[in-house]
DNA sequence: TGGGTGACCATAG
DNA sequence: ACTATGGCCACCC
């Protein structure tokens, strides 16, 4: 196993690439880094997300129902909200509004 | 090596 | 809307 290919890291590095506004599901980073079925490990690495180096924008990642599932996860569970509407984001009762319009597909955008 | 865990996903009722 | 179940795979002890 080579240092810096560490799953973790190569999901940061992908969260970090999400535009401001846009939101992008679990399941989506995890396919583009090549592990579709282990989104679990994506909202994983987001919890240790937490403290890393670099900043990462785990409020821009939700679940593919467009729910603020990790809400509970940061610093109040409010925040995440917060951060996204700030963005231009609209979110009600934890469910992001215009999800289509606003999903960001790093298969789709990066991948091509 | 093996077991537990998880910010998911899909399906079922 | 809800819970339950199975699968999936990287991480940690």
């Amino acid at each position: 196993m080579k240092k810096g290919d560490d799953f973790f890291q190569n999901v940061f590095d992908v969260v970090r690439l999400i535009p401001k506004g846009r939101v992008t599901s679990y399941g989506a980073i995890a396919k583009y880094l090549g592990t579709a079925q282990s989104s679990r490990m994506v909202g994983w690495a987001m919890n240790a997300a937490h403290g890393q180096k670099q900043y990462v924008p785990a409020h821009r990642v939700v679940n593919r129902n467009g729910e603020l599932t990790g809400k509970h996860h940061f610093a109040t569970p409010f925040l995440m909200q917060e951060l996204l509407e700030k963005e231009g984001v609209k979110v009600i009762k934890d469910k992001i509004k215009n999800l289509d319009t606003i999903y960001w597909d790093p298969m789709n955008e990066l991948n091509l």
